[in-house]
DNA sequence: GTCTATATCCCGATAGAC
DNA sequence: GTCTATCGGGATATAGAC
C-alpha cells in the first residue's frame, strides 16, 4: 500500500473524500462545504465522486456517520472516567461541550448540515450508540423511567446549548472559553439533577 | 402613501428588502438566502439593493437587528406576565423556545446566520435589551452577582439547547411538540433555580 | 475508477445610462 | 433611486472516452 501521492487514481477515493470533506468543513464550515473543493484537494475531477456517492448530500451523511462514531466514543470515555451515575450523566454533559470545541467541523456536520435525517438510514444507526450512553439517567432517577426522560432531555438540551453558544463565540475564543463552558456544562449537570424534582412531567 | 404595487420604485426599497429577506429565510433557511431571490420577489434589479446596503451581509444584519427587537419583546411579554422572579427567569425561557419555532425565520438570522457579530456595532446595540431582561436572575439570586450570572448562564444555555434541537426537528414537527419543548424549558429553569447552589462559580 | 468536456444554473458585485 | 448590461466566479451533475 503506497502512501498518498496526491493522487487517489484506483486508490480508496470514498475514504479519502471522507477526509477531504472534514478539512474543508474545518476551514469554511459546513454550509461553505462544496463536493467541488474537496475534490480539488485530492487532485481528482468533480467527476470522481460520483462513482462513490450519489450526491454531494450522501458524501455529507457519511461524514456525519462517522463524526457520530467519534462523538459516541468521547462520550463514552468520559462517562467510563467518572464514579457514580450521576457523575457520568455530568462528565458527559462536559465531553458534549467539549467535542463541540474539539472536533468543531463533526459537531457541524452532525448538528448544523442540514441533511434530512430520515433520508439516511445509516445515519440513525450511527445515532444508536449516542443514544444508549443516556441510559445512565435511568440509574440516576432510580429505574424511574419518566423522569430518567426528563432529566436526559434538560442535560442534552443544556450541553447543547453551551455546545453551540461556545462555538458562536459568545463566550469568546481560546482554551479559557472552551474549560470554562465545559464546567458550566458540568454544573449545569449537577444543578439540573440536584433540581430534578421541578422535571416532572405533568 | 399608496399600496404596495409590486414595484418599489422611489418606494421604501431599504424597509421592503429587508421584509422580503425574511420571506426568503422563511422559505429557504437563512443559508439559502440570497440577495437575488429577495430583489427578484419585489420586482426589482439585482442592482438596487447596493443603493441601500453595502452588501448582502449588511441586509442581513439588518434583518438581526429587527429580529432582535421582536425577540427582547416576546421575552418582555413573557416576563411581565409572571408574578415573581423565578417564574418571570422560567417565563423567558419558555419564550425563548416559543420565539424559535414561531419566528423561526427571525430566530435562524439571529443565530445561524454567521454574521462577524463584531463588524456591526447595529447588532450589538441590538442585543442590549435583551441582555438587560437577564437581569431578573439578580432578584432570584437575591443579589448575588457571581450566582446570578452563573444561573443566567445555565437557563440561557438551556433554552438555547431547547430550541436549537426543536427547529432541528428533534422532538418531532407541529404545535405539540412545540409546546411540550416549551414546557420542558420552563421545568429546566426552575429545576436549575431549584439547584443551583450546584452551579456556584469555584 | 477516473478523466475530459460540457451543460445548466445561481450568485455577488460593478459601470454607466436614465 | 432604479435599470440595463455585464463580468467573474462557483456549484452540481451528466455523457462518453480511456
Amino acid at each position: 500500500m503506497p502512501a498518498k501521492q496526491g493522487r487517489y487514481h484506483h486508490g480508496d477515493l470514498r475514504s479519502a473524500l471522507v477526509d477531504a470533506a472534514i478539512g474543508v468543513i474545518a476551514e469554511r464550515g459546513v454550509r461553505g462545504f462544496s463536493l467541488a473543493e474537496a475534490t480539488r484537494r485530492l487532485g481528482v475531477t468533480t467527476a470522481a465522486p460520483y462513482r462513490h456517492f450519489a450526491d454531494r448530500d450522501e458524501l455529507l451523511a457519511a461524514v456525519a456517520a462517522r463524526a457520530l462514531s467519534v462523538f459516541a466514543a468521547m462520550l463514552g470515555d468520559a462517562a467510563d472516567a467518572a464514579d457514580t451515575p450521576a457523575q457520568r450523566l455530568a462528565a458527559m454533559a462536559g465531553a458534549y461541550v467539549r467535542f463541540a470545541a474539539q472536533r468543531r467541523p463533526l459537531f457541524d456536520t452532525i448538528f448544523n448540515s442540514g441533511l434530512d435525517k430520515s433520508r439516511y438510514p445509516e445515519l440513525q444507526r450511527a445515532w444508536e450508540p449516542v443514544d444508549a450512553l443516556l441510559a445512565v439517567v435511568l440509574e440516576v432517577c432510580d429505574g424511574d423511567a419518566a423522569a430518567a426522560d426528563a432529566l436526559a432531555d434538560a442535560v442534552e438540551a443544556t450541553a447543547h446549548g453551551y455546545a453551540m453558544l461556545l462555538i458562536d463565540g459568545e463566550y469568546g475564543e481560546g482554551p479559557d472559553a472552551v474549560n470554562a463552558a465545559v464546567a458550566k456544562a458540568i454544573a449545569s449537570a449537577q444543578a439540573l439533577t440536584a433540581g430534578r424534582h421541578a422535571l416532572r412531567p405533568a
